[in-house]
RNA sequence: GCCGGGAUGGCGAAAUCGGCAGACGCAGCGGACUUAAAAUCCGCAGACCCGCAAGGGUUGUGGGGGUUCAAGUCCCCCUCCCGGCACCA
């Protein structure tokens, strides 16, 4: 008969508010706890040094709560960093607050409240939560962007940007955001819309703007990717079309047939000069300046182009420009290949974009597929310029082989494209009517923003002087406080005179500030460097102590980041490497991507009322039941789809552990521990065995999922196994009469609690106490697995004829080909299977699997 | 259009190297305990068919084809979903 529950269930109950107060109260009551031991400590003493490990999780925008995907992402990286403190390492885990930014001033302006303090608000409730959940944070290296200690090295780099002419006055159109009355960068459009504001489509304004040197690294951000292996390919992917490198050449064709005050000549950019006998026209586009000669003296012309500004503009604000149907206009000029001399049309084509390449190409309809749509509707001549080196092989215009080899090209016939490429520009360059030419898709990063809550640009405007850096020892220039911020489109801070009048630093003469403040991405783009010494007030952060920590040994977020703020960061971390502040190229080592949390399919969004508040979670079932199923739901790389009832069955996971741990153990008691430690024997009933087996094969489980692929859904449901497996050894001893010893029921629990802990570290720590041990679970050692021990004794083979699971058998887990061969050939059903046909092949797995072949 | 990622029970998912598909959990069903409920514990469970049952058979990882003794996994073709890029010359 099964035992009755009410013999084994005392009155134990997992309660998780009670113990997470009580944990959390302990915790926040040591803040050296989750800190780091210092660099130049270890060196000093001499012993062998901890291997240092950075883990950092990205960090949030203090909106006023955390959200579901900010506890899934802090729970990966709080998992590690326990893993990693485990393992013996010197961790830096720590956590800060990207501050500044547009949301601050909304709320100031709907609920009049000052930014900062709305601001700093929002980080205490934010803080709570954090701490609710139980992340493990060096709050001592705590890091605000919107602070006067963290911003003035914002201006502090902007004077060094300045000094080694990496920030420059661009005059320019700019993206120009309505709704956020402030200019945005490239990567801050998205389908010709503002990234906060998706259907607000962008302006474009002529502006002279601060823009940072970004292209002046454009070919090592590129050719550095192929060295971040740690990094998912998917973001390398997007990077480099992000940056979109193109090899080519620059060719000038003189123009004919021009008016006299317009350029008498247009240089157009090419991948494919091997292909320039096969131009037949030239396409420019329709804001370029020869277009704009032109029209001017043909009102007809002009009308048409106008309407084409307009359609490509349109366009590109529905993100509907590349399917538009190609159209354009003949002109009256002509173009003379510098090649060939032969003359050719020259057109306005809807197709071509003034701020790529030069904004005019030549046309080669026999080998583009673009340019063979537009000559074929406009009857312009088709050439084959290129033919595959087997015949055989050519097939109809348009024909993109890059390669075969060159025809009716003159002198270059019978050139293979390759070969022709580089003759060709090298004869462009020594004629003087070309040169090789690389284009990129990366433009500078344009980071004035006609914003308050941002860090003000520290520059001086004098009419005698011209633009005049704030000099070091004025840093930092405040914020001033009360600020009127109604969005009129100007900056905030040219409203405020006592922060715009100024001395000029150099002449002392009347001055003005400049009022732009700089791009929040300004402020995550070094941040975690700062957290390696965060209260230095001589310098961001200690180059020793940067050139220890960096680069970063896991960083931990989501993809949406992988253009902006991951370029942006690569590009300051080179800077500052030219400067000498540091010894690495790259910030980041390797990179881990997170998965989305959904629900119901969808993106959680207050629009669709299915957002899942981490409060009520917390409150339902606790913070360890919370991040735990953040982990179990799925692996952390994949979408997820959110399931309060899944919360529910990891919360009665945890209890069922705690209420093991609650009813066997009993550290309190000397004798108790004084058993519960002795060495386990190796007399042990075969129920003590499996259950040892059981925990061994856990461990090694866990511990390859943490060296590996991090599918920690997949460690959770071990630890769950295992402890089914705890109760059901205790079930068949109770039944089989034997008694599993209290040494090995306490190993069990003591392992069960170090598997744990990087999941649901209140529930372990409290465990951890129950056992009777004192010391630091946080820094207890990962438990090791011993092979012999998770070895089975005898193992289950399938056995299948002719691929079909037909019957299974016992047999030792190193049983030879041969043993199992015999063993599945003596048994029974395959005895019977094997009446009147013939074993043509069998096929043994060692410890997997037999198949025979019948016929 | 191009580049990634994905599609597996009623649901979330597992299967790490080509070797028992569905671990673990949710919901469900049956049972124990209870005056009752909650909580807890034990058990069942892909679908279909045969059988009173024990058991047996067929089928099954988006669709179609292929390789193999063996395919969720490898190859070819296709559909749909998610993300990114896109007249980039």
């Amino acid at each position: 008969m099964p035992r009755t529950i009410t013999e084994r269930e005392p009155e134990v109950r997992y309660e998780p508010q009670r113990i997470e107060q009580k944990w959390a109260e302990r915790w926040a009551a040591d803040p050296s706890l989750y800190a780091a031991d210092d660099p130049a400590a270890i060196t000093a003493s001499g012993g062998t040094p901890k291997p240092k490990y950075y883990v950092l999780e990205m960090l949030p925008y203090p909106s006023g709560a955390l959200h579901m995907g900010h506890v899934r992402n802090y729970a990966i990286g709080d998992a590690l960093a326990r893993h990693m403190w485990m393992k013996g390492y010197n961790v830096l885990h720590p956590m800060g607050w990207d501050s500044f930014g547009l949301p601050a001033e909304n709320a100031a302006l709907k609920n009049n409240r000052e930014p900062r303090e709305w601001t700093l608000s929002n980080i205490a409730a934010m803080k709570r939560q954090m701490h609710r959940l139980g992340f493990a944070y060096d709050w001592a290296n705590e890091v605000t962007t919107c602070l006067p200690d963290y911003y003035r090295w914002n201006q502090w780099f902007f004077l060094k940007l300045y000094e080694h002419d990496k920030v420059y006055r661009k005059k320019s159109k700019v993206n120009w955001c309505p709704e956020c009355a402030t200019v945005l960068a490239n990567e801050q459009v998205v389908n010709g819309c503002c990234w906060r504001h998706e259907t607000t489509p962008v302006e474009q304004r002529d502006l002279e703007q601060w823009a940072c040197r970004t292209t002046d690294y454009s070919d090592e951000l590129l050719d550095g990717l192929d060295k971040l292996e740690g990094w998912p390919e998917k973001v390398r992917t997007m990077q480099r079309n992000w940056i979109g490198r193109s090899k080519g050449a620059e060719v000038t064709f003189k123009l004919e047939d021009v008016p006299a005050g317009a350029a008498q000549d247009v240089t157009v950019f090419t991948t494919r000069i091997d292909t320039i006998y096969g131009a037949t026209s030239v396409q420019l586009a329709p804001e370029h300046p020869v277009v704009k000669a032109l029209a001017e003296q043909d009102s007809k012309l002009r009308a048409e182009v106008d309407a084409m500004i307009a359609e490509q503009k349109q366009a590109k604000q529905t993100g509907d420009i590349g399917t538009l149907e190609k159209h354009g206009v003949p002109t009256s000029a002509v173009a003379v290949n510098p090649f060939n001399g032969e003359r050719i049309p020259v057109w306005v084509a809807n197709y071509i974009l003034m701020d790529y390449g030069t904004g005019a190409i030549m046309s080669v309809p026999g080998h583009d597929e673009r340019d063979f749509e537009f000559a074929t509707k406009y009857g312009i001549a088709i050439r084959r310029v290129i033919a595959a080196a087997i015949p055989e092989q050519d097939t109809e215009l348009p024909f993109i082989a890059k390669d075969g080899l060159l025809v009716n090209s003159d002198e270059w016939n019978s050139l293979t494209c390759a070969e022709a490429l580089q003759k060709m520009v090298a004869r462009a360059e020594d004629k003087g009517f070309g040169n090789p030419k690389v284009t990129y898709r990366l433009k500078d990063w344009g980071i004035s923003r006609q914003r308050y809550w941002g860090t003000p640009i520290p520059m001086i405007y004098c009419d005698d002087c011209g633009i005049v850096p704030v000099p070091e020892s004025d840093l930092p220039v405040l914020l001033p406080p009360q600020v009127d911020l109604t969005l009129t489109g100007g900056s905030p801070l040219g409203r405020v005179p006592e922060f715009v009048n100024v001395p000029c630093p150099k002449c002392g003469k009347p001055g003005r500030r400049e009022t732009d403040t700089m791009d929040t991405f300004v402020d995550s783009s070094w941040y975690f460097y700062r957290y390696v010494d965060a209260h230095n007030s001589t310098a961001p952060f200690d180059s020793a102590k940067a050139n220890y920590w960096f680069p970063i040994d896991q960083y931990i977020g989501g993809v949406e980041h992988a253009i902006l703020h991951l370029i942006y960061s690569r590009f300051w971390t080179k800077f500052m490497r030219d400067l000498g502040l540091i010894k690495n190229d790259e910030p980041v080592t390797r990179l881990f991507t997170l998965g989305m949390v959904l629900k119901d399919g969808g993106k959680m969004s207050k629009s669709l009322g299915n957002v899942v508040s981490p409060d009520e979670m917390v409150a339902r079932f606790g913070g360890d039941a919370t991040r735990a199923y953040t982990l179990f739901a799925t692996a952390p790389d994949r979408e997820m789809d959110w399931q309060d009832a899944g919360v529910e069955g990891v919360q009665r996971f945890l209890s069922r552990a705690y209420r093991y741990v609650a009813r066997n153990a009993n550290g309190e008691d000397a004798a108790w521990r004084a058993e519960a430690n002795v060495p386990v024997s190796d007399d042990l009933s075969a129920e003590a065995r499996a259950l040892r087996r059981k925990l061994h094969q856990t461990i090694k489980r866990i511990s390859d999922e943490f060296a590996g692929r991090w599918h920690f859904n997949t460690c959770i449901a071990a630890i769950m196994e295992l402890v089914n497996a705890m109760y059901a050894a205790e079930d068949a001893a109770s039944q089989s009469k034997v008694t599993i010893p209290v040494t090995v029921v306490a190993e069990a629990m003591r392992n069960v609690t170090l598997l744990l802990h990087p999941f649901a570290p209140y529930v372990a720590h409290e465990m951890w106490e129950m056992l009777g041990e004192s010391s630091n679970l946080l820094k207890a050692p990962w438990p090791k697995y011993d092979a012999e021990l998770a070895k089975e004794d005898e193992v289950e083979i399938p056995i299948q004829i002719n691929g079909k699971l037909r019957s299974k058998i016992l047999v030792a887990p190193d049983a030879t080909d041969d043993a199992m061969r015999e063993a599945a050939l003596a048994d029974q059903r395959v005895v019977a299977a094997m009446e009147g046909k013939q074993l043509v092949k069998a096929i043994v797995v060692k410890g997997k699997l037999v198949n025979l072949v019948l016929r």
